[in-house]
DNA sequence: CCTACCGATCGGTAGG
DNA sequence: CCTACCGATCGGTAGG
């Protein structure tokens, strides 16, 4: 891995447990190996940094996106592969879900324009899929669906950002499960029972995010 | 309102809106309308001051907490009632809500102790009233009652905290809801459909939340 | 509650 | 990729 990549890693790393302004470009600098003024070869400014540790971020994820609206093509099944797809990217690395929660709350403004731009067409395809499941009977006739998805959105980003806090509620039980596998798989669970109109409201296989992330 | 009182006010403003890093002593001094010195003389330096802004914003909620649980002490409309309370808690001042996110962010181990110590009692009642519904055939069988909870406390205070900047990806409809509206209504739809075995799944009343916020 | 001041650290530049 | 250095701002103190 060259210099310009682990600058990038090490920015993201700080940046999402220490925040923008919490984390000085010495700091940064130090934890690749390098001096400050080293790193400001690379990246001119801390603001520039900022903006290609963000894109790092924004542009894996918007090589994931395509394969998950594929699965959202149709029923039941799909969806969840969505909802499932989407835990998983952000499992695999937490940091990227605790950074894009704390940029929509140090940069509203920027970030509502991105969101306007670059994911409210995707929701809208999404949308279209939920609002023909409620013609068929499949799905809850008073789901809003933009807001719902908003808040799966919302929910995902943000309790696996907190989740290493937050898991400090959760009561270790005797059986086999640890409590990363039933914060995931809770989550499917309300997922799926405030959508579909079914009876069956089984766990559900849940086995790959569980591999995906490293507990 | 004292100084001592405008300073806490104007340090929880700046706090939720820029984070502790991001905030200096003298953006809050001058907010109040004092110097910088003045306002270390009233607390003496920028962690007791955090420290203060925190106890202000907790302890307001320990006060409305015990009436939230002498409402869920039974069955489906108690439930909804301290959902509800929670959501006009935090809705009465969305800062509170993006301060404890950012608390969560920034301060993890901290928090962590604080919600063991303090938190994860009451939880407890809570989650013997959920199960007590799993027993009786009114409460889904799968649901895991203390992740539940821990996703619907994230849910409310992140999705309050965000949704200035998150609503962005709400369309605007032709009738008369406003979207804090169809969000809050949402949020409660989605709890409680993810909970309760039922057929009825109607958004319900809400109102006393619209009158809450001041939008 | 103020003016005046402190050392430390910040992001960034010059020059090699 | 480095050393050496810059002005600005930070949290905090002295003294009144």
């Amino acid at each position: 891995m060259d210099v310009r990549e682990q600058i990038l890693a090490q920015t993201i790393r700080h940046f999402a447990a220490q925040g923008f302004d919490g984390t000085s470009l010495k700091e940064i600098a130090e934890a690749v190996g390098i001096r400050k003024a080293s790193l400001l070869y690379h990246f001119p400014s801390k603001d520039i940094l900022h903006r290609r540790a963000l894109e790092t971020v924004v542009s894996h994820w918007q090589e994931v996106l395509p394969n998950l609206l594929r699965a959202a093509t149709s029923g039941e099944e799909q969806f969840e592969a969505v909802i499932q797809e989407t835990i998983d990217f952000f499992i695999s690395d937490p940091d990227r879900a605790r950074l894009m929660v704390r940029e929509v709350l140090d940069r509203p403004e920027a970030i509502r324009e991105m969101l306007k731009e670059h994911v409210r067409p995707w929701l809208a395809i999404i949308c279209d899929y939920i609002r023909k499941g409620q013609e068929q009977g499949r799905v809850h006739p008073h789901l809003d669906p933009e807001v719902y998805l908003l808040h799966m959105i919302n929910m995902i980003l943000s309790s696996l950002a907190t989740f290493e806090c937050m898991g400090a509620l959760i009561a270790t039980r005797d059986d086999e499960v640890d409590l990363f596998t039933r914060h995931v798989r809770e989550l499917l669970r309300i997922a799926r029972a405030s959508m579909f109109i079914t009876n069956k409201n089984e766990p559900g296989n849940i086995e790959r995010s569980v591999q995906g992330s490293g507990r």
